[in-house]
RNA sequence: CGGGGUGUAGCCUAGCGGCUAAGGCACUCGCUUUGGGAGCGAGAGAUCGCAGGUUCGAAUCCUGUCACCCCGACCA
């Protein structure tokens, strides 16, 4: 992509009001804008994010033999009643009307519309396991949006769920769910922890929610740095000493990127989704879900790694691989461009208005790991330069050689 | 929803009863620059969030309203 063609105008200052990291990166580097509180759009680089951050998730969520699938966003009323969360979910739906009156709400969680899709079709314990996601925007009537994307009223999710014959089976894959979003974060380039939770108005009775540890996190975490246990202080309270090795407790912030319950059959029962067993009995299907926020992730991840000049992407989730800068502008760079073009996805800063200084501030900024200049002074060395967003190593690598130091390095 | 705060050009801010609303960034044109957000000159861009009110006079004071931010509670 020629950054002169980009659909971007990164800032100098971060509007009023950003405070966290994240907040005023993604902002100053137009990957998003805001459009209402809690509502923002994804301009082209901070789309480019989400899609390679959903494409790690689709893969592992595949892996776990996920299906995916795709749900509406007006949810109607009586599947709300069929689970009494019409009234009672929290944060509340956003509620609309259609022209006969009749009341819909924004999908904020979409239990009650795949257990619905569920009951239609599953008879038998023959038809299990089932294993269903979708990658959907959610809306959430928060009191508050906070952070820039780390809390917001409209959001991209990816929600899984489990249909399972037995408990034990249930179970097995709750674990191994749980495995795969280590894995999800891991790719990210997160080091997510699961800490036990509080299941909250998704209900159900074992739950994880997947912390990862940043400054400005919401969330205060106990953790216990000898035996590894870790609980949120809302469920655990405030405690000063390790329930298994009675060490001392350190509390920590930390953002949750994603959530995981067992529901068990909380929803099956409420709304008779059920099968007939090997022995002929009619049982609710045992349940569970598993969350995680696209846009949250993608916060989480500014917020630890950055510095004092912009992002560092986690290379997996960067919009673009490798960031060429064109200092000289006279054709030369244009050729490594299109060399580059076939192997690597490469954001080419092509403007010929630019200073040098505000190429370097503008890479930094955005935060691609692979920074390649080209000027008359490399030019003169038959060169270019390469440098790793995040370090400070500078080098020359002869043009000839240049594909294969990219392809070495990614 | 309770408490606190802010609305002045695309963005950040100054001005807080008195002359034609000021500056920086960004933008347009010209010349000069060209490895860390360049310099000089010229130019364009604002019904001071909106509606009332007080006053000889309101961006400035008062009332209402809308929007946004922060703390609290809730969440992916």
């Amino acid at each position: 992509m020629k950054q002169s063609k980009l659909f971007i105008k990164t800032k100098k200052q971060a509007p009023k009001g950003a405070e966290t990291i994240s907040h005023k990166y993604l902002t100053r580097g137009d990957f998003i804008d805001q459009t209402a509180a809690g509502i923002y759009s994804f301009l082209p680089l901070g789309w480019l994010v989400c899609k390679k951050i959903e494409n790690i998730i689709r893969e592992e969520m595949n892996n776990l033999g996920g299906q995916e699938l795709f749900m509406p966003t007006l949810v109607p009323q009586n599947l709300w009643q069929e689970t009494k969360r019409w009234e009672t979910i929290n944060p509340p739906l956003f509620r609309v009307k259609d022209r006969h009156k009749k009341e819909f709400g924004l999908g904020s969680t979409h239990e009650e519309v795949i257990t619905d899709l569920v009951r239609k079709r599953v008879d038998s314990y023959q038809d299990m396991p089932l294993y269903l996601y979708q990658i959907q925007n959610k809306f959430r009537n928060e009191m508050r949006a906070t952070g820039g994307l780390l809390r917001v009223r409209e959001f991209i999710m990816k929600d899984l769920y489990s249909f399972n014959a037995s408990e034990k089976e249930s179970m097995d894959f709750y674990n191994k769910a749980k495995e795969a979003y280590l894995k999800t974060f891991k790719r990210c380039g997160l080091e997510v922890t699961a800490v036990e939770a509080d299941s909250g108005t998704i209900g159900g009775s074992l739950s994880h929610e997947y912390i990862l540890f940043t400054e400005t996190g919401e969330d205060k975490i106990l953790v216990c740095s000898k035996c590894g246990y870790a609980a949120n202080v809302e469920k655990a309270g405030d405690i000063k000493e390790c329930p298994n090795c009675q060490s001392s407790l350190e509390k920590k912030n930390g953002i949750e990127v994603g959530h995981t319950f067992y529901l068990g059959t909380k929803y099956s029962e409420a709304m008779k989704a059920e099968f007939v067993d090997k022995n002929g009995k009619k049982k609710p299907i045992v349940m569970g879900c598993y969350g995680i926020g696209i846009g949250r992730l993608m916060a989480a991840a500014v917020e630890s790694s950055h510095d004092n000049n912009g992002i560092i992407w986690p290379k997996n989730i960067s919009p673009y691989q490798v960031h060429l800068l064109d200092l000289e502008c006279n054709g030369e760079a244009e050729k490594i461009y299109k060399d580059l073009l076939d192997n690597k996805e490469i954001l080419y800063d092509d403007r010929d208005d630019k200073s040098a200084g505000e190429k370097f501030a503008d890479a930094d900024l955005i935060g691609i790991p692979i920074r390649l200049v080209i000027s008359k002074k490399t030019l003169d060395k038959n060169s270019v330069e390469i440098k790793k967003r995040g370090s400070k190593k500078i080098e020359l690598i002869e043009i000839n050689n240049i594909v294969k130091k990219i392809q070495d390095e990614l």
